[in-house]
DNA sequence: GCAGAATACGAGCGATCATTCGCTTTTGGT
DNA sequence: ACCAAAAGCGAATGATCGCTCGTATTCTGC
């Protein structure tokens, strides 16, 4: 029973070698995945280019799979983390300019690491554990109605659950599409110029 | 030289029976995607459910990924077929009723095997031969902004390369989202309420 | 009914990969 | 200085997978 805690720990890191070794397989992971690709980072490849052994991948992952969960789970905290406050700011503006907000909020989300962001929503088969990134559209899509409801007087839209699921998926698409597909053509002054329009689109569809 | 063609044809079926057994493994491959996901699809899986040995299999395709390349563009046919004639007349039509029917079209468009349009796009890591599927965007993309520009005496945008790419990634990803993420709440009368939403959001943006 | 072409077969090869385990080295407390 | 725990190591294992090739079966034209 507790035989298993002490045999197979995996993951608990106490000293401060283990945790600098644990970063650098977070760190191998995600540079492996930018440059070579989601099926070229193997266990063996990730453990050799963080300059570690395989046999402490195992020490702290219990597997392939983990070890690329939490180099999603990492790359949402630090959107989470450039986000969170500009978010909450927006929370009690009024509709034109709460939607400038997001637009802005959610460019800016998609240019933190956007190669990374990049294989992780493309390149990434989402199964078992991998599809981490649907909880984060869900969430959004919470966030969005809540405020929608507090502003309901000054709405057009009746459907407010329709409403924000148009929005927030509009929102997410075109960032991320922009970001992503298109990052050459939009630099700076263009970039500016689609989040207007895009802002523009969403307060016409909202209000009268 | 010669010889190459007459040892590795690799692709040409002339009998019948030949035919059979190439569509066995594209139904079988596509079978396989939707029930086992991308991962379980190994060349021998799909030979022994399509009733074929690994070797037929090499005989009419170079390898896997040839094979699931195929299932990709046969399902872009079948799509294409179910939406030309309509994409045609929306055409001449005016911006509004064009609008609803682009919308409309594209929710058919994911509704033909909706369950295989979920594996092809979400499972599938888009890498080499596999990325077929954008340049499924950038036709449509080039065929919008051709209709934008017949119509643009109409409409209040005047960047129209922007204002089309906004619409297009509009409409791919509301549609794709309801159709594959959330078709437990949108059966017909929601669906219709749907598309009359993301219509009204793309002619209030384009025009006045 | 026969010859040669087309088709089908499937055991097996080589490569890759995730994962394990017995062992060594390092660390921290005493 | 010493020892037990923590961390690290990496060759070896077993499984899977894509793909080949020599052989057997079926078809087609004559």
């Amino acid at each position: 029973m507790a035989r298993k805690l002490l045999t197979k720990p995996r993951k608990t890191a106490s000293q401060e070698r283990s945790r600098a070794t644990v970063g650098a397989l977070l760190e191998a992971t995600a540079r492996i995945l930018v440059k070579e690709g989601f099926d070229k980072a193997s266990t063996n490849r990730i453990a050799e280019v963080a300059g570690v052994s395989v046999g402490s991948l195992y020490q702290y992952f219990p597997g392939k799979e983990a070890l690329v969960a939490a180099v999603i789970e990492r790359h949402r905290q630090e959107i989470l983390q450039t986000v969170r406050s500009e978010l909450a700011k927006a929370w009690t503006l009024p509709v034109e300019q709460a939607m400038r907000k997001l637009v802005a909020v959610a460019v800016k989300a998609h240019r933190v690491d956007p190669r990374l962001h990049h294989v992780l929503t493309e390149q990434i088969p989402r199964v078992g554990r991998l599809e981490t990134l649907e909880t984060f559209g869900r969430e959004n899509f919470a966030l969005f109605r809540t405020y929608l409801e507090s502003r309901r007087d000054e709405l057009r839209v009746d459907d407010l659950e329709l409403a924000s699921f148009v929005c927030v998926t509009t929102i997410e698409a075109v960032t991320h599409n922009a970001v992503l597909h298109h990052s050459k053509l939009l630099t700076d002054a263009r970039m500016d110029a689609l989040v207007e329009e895009t802002a523009c689109l969403l307060i016409r569809y909202l209000k009268g």
